[in-house]
DNA sequence: AGAGACTTCCAAAGCGCTTTGGCTATTTTG
DNA sequence: CAAAATAGCCAAAGCGCTTTGGAAGTCTCT
């Protein structure tokens, strides 16, 4: 069943059908009445190939996939997805992932912008200067960055959580506790979420007269054995640290292994505190010893990056406009007074 | 630049230069290399859209993601996209996620079959007699599922791993290490995946007079804290098993939780084995006591669904052809003799 | 030399929608 | 009451590609 068909069988033309189920104004309500009647009735629905030829919209929003033997999808990413998938199912919106050469995003990103593919982009894990940032800006296709990056002269939609509040407060109670040399497990260094935390950290340590040490700061993709390597070197220093806070609930599963291994306990000798992103599967609260964390939902950030993304395509939104969440500091059992 | 364009600027017909560049046969190779040397000298691009229109294919693959507030995507979807994404890429196929809700897949699979959005799809995690199975198969869409279902009468094409004969193999291998009461943590009991599992593994009992009582199998949704609630109820059993098969890594750490909760120690009190989809930020070696496991990479699993699901649009593959990978086990350190 | 078979190319007809530019009544306005 | 504005509809022109149905030229064969 298509619009010809439609239309033939109202006895109205292509255009009139066309218009009426598109809500413009010059037609007739009552005409209007029977075309959404007999379209609904005959379960009409616009061929959206043809529409996409038509309009240049095609329903849908894109996120660069980056792929490679070497490359590792963030488990997170599939948070994230759930969040996104939740919003935008309710409105029809679906996602079109573009695996690209990881060392070569720019090419498919401009393919997916010249080729119309897509209605708006999102862009995630960004570091400083991020050259996508850059590209996709100028290709001037709607997009919002989850995540944050510096160093640009322009400004852009983007959703973030206060990594650096966040780490700045986890490390403000620390120190409160007494702790004076405190570590920090961060992830990649080079992503701007990273820099973000340890900014935090760093601030909070100056705010009390203290410092962290070079050899206090370990980066690492987040995997369960880089935090436990972090952790190992960390601890077996001269001078060890009393706390640790740390990138992610990943990460603290090695940090509690590590600690295990040197025959030393949370929080007697080591308070602990870790991000968390919410996962269904590993739960702070059952860690050996409750973990204390800096908790944010980041399925809820998937799903306000649908609504924003839906919202610009639609025109509803514009600018570069900034969100900044906040992230909650929950104390649980991991952490304690500085060991004498 | 579009088709017109160029072949005007060739001085050849839109039909002649469509050819040429689709690799028809009626077109002199001299006029072809013009035409491809053009084409690439410009970096024409079909437009999708328009080509969409006309062959009614897209050249893209299609998977209705579930969703919903009580819906947790499976986080070995993320390392299965690695695999899909890695084939996709270097055949510039991209992926379409539809998000649907979960308790209506129907409507969406009919929608992008509908709507020609997606040239075929691919199925996870089915159940016996799965509906979408039978949906997808009588829609006509070229498709792979990647597990099995059971209870049809027609054939499918799919790619599994062989969950029986891996659970088999880890019970025997406990058997002969003298345990005779051994326990499963199974992943959603309704999935038949879980099924197979439980079949090998009482078909290993089974052929050395054992069988697995009723409280010694326990079914839930592969998270952490599942594992350990399992863990615990089996192991504060009168008759505590004295080896336990696990359905994933997730849930084995729980069970590692549970053990020490419960003071006792691997293998010295349980032998524990589990199934292991290949993560790259939790390896089995790297558990207190290295776990054994029977292994099978997901990512190259969906590495391989793609390369099928690209053969069969393009036509090379046909018909209901269904592949079982063989799965490894791996011995580490957590398995040993019964205790006395 | 003429018929038939290739080879190589083209004009034009879709694919199914949106949108432009009217056209005809009917209403409103001065 | 004539002129102007408005409401409601339509025919046809795209969007950019693929594919059908020739047509012209070249070979092959008898």
């Amino acid at each position: 069943m298509n619009l010809k068909q439609l239309s033939h069988m109202l006895s109205l033309s292509q255009t009139t059908v066309s218009r009426a189920l598109n809500g413009y104004p010059e037609v007739n309500e009552e005409t209007r009445r029977r075309v959404m009647d007999a379209a609904k009735r005959h379960g009409y629905r616009p061929n959206p190939s043809a529409r996409r030829l038509a309009t240049g919209k095609s329903g849908m929003i894109g996120y660069v996939l980056p792929t490679g033997a070497a490359v590792d999808i963030d488990p997170h990413f599939v948070e994230f997805l759930s969040g996104l998938g939740d919003y935008a199912r309710s409105h029809e919106l679906d996602l079109v992932l573009s695996p690209a050469d990881a060392d070569d995003e720019e090419t498919t990103y401009r393919r997916i912008v010249a080729n119309r593919q897509v209605d708006a982009v999102y862009l995630s894990s960004p570091r400083p200067a991020d050259k996508r940032l850059a590209l996709v800006n100028t290709l001037g296709i709607p997009f919002i960055v989850h995540g944050r990056s510096e160093g640009f002269d322009f400004d852009y939609p983007y959703l973030d959580i206060d990594n650096e509040g966040a780490f700045h407060e986890a490390s403000r109670l620390l120190i409160q506790l007494g702790h004076k040399r405190l570590a920090l497990i961060n992830g990649n260094e080079r992503e701007t979420f990273a820099i973000h935390r340890e900014r935090g950290m760093r601030r909070a340590l100056a705010a009390n007269g203290l410092a962290l040490g070079e050899r206090h700061i370990r980066s690492a993709a987040m995997t369960e054995e880089n935090g436990y390597r972090a952790a190992r070197r960390l601890l077996e220093e001269a001078e060890p640290p009393t706390a640790i806070v740390c990138s992610s609930l990943i990460m603290a599963l090695g940090v509690v292994r590590a600690v295990r291994d040197l025959g030393l306990a949370i929080p007697g000798d080591l308070s602990l505190v870790a991000h968390d992103d919410v996962f269904p599967w590993l739960r702070p609260e059952n860690f050996p010893v409750p973990l204390s964390t800096t908790r944010s939902s980041i399925r809820l950030a998937g799903a306000r990056v649908a609504e924003r993304l839906a919202a610009r395509i639609s025109g509803l939104e514009e600018g570069a406009r900034g969100e900044v969440w906040p992230v909650d500091l929950v104390v649980r059992g991991s952490v304690a007074g500085a060991p004498a």
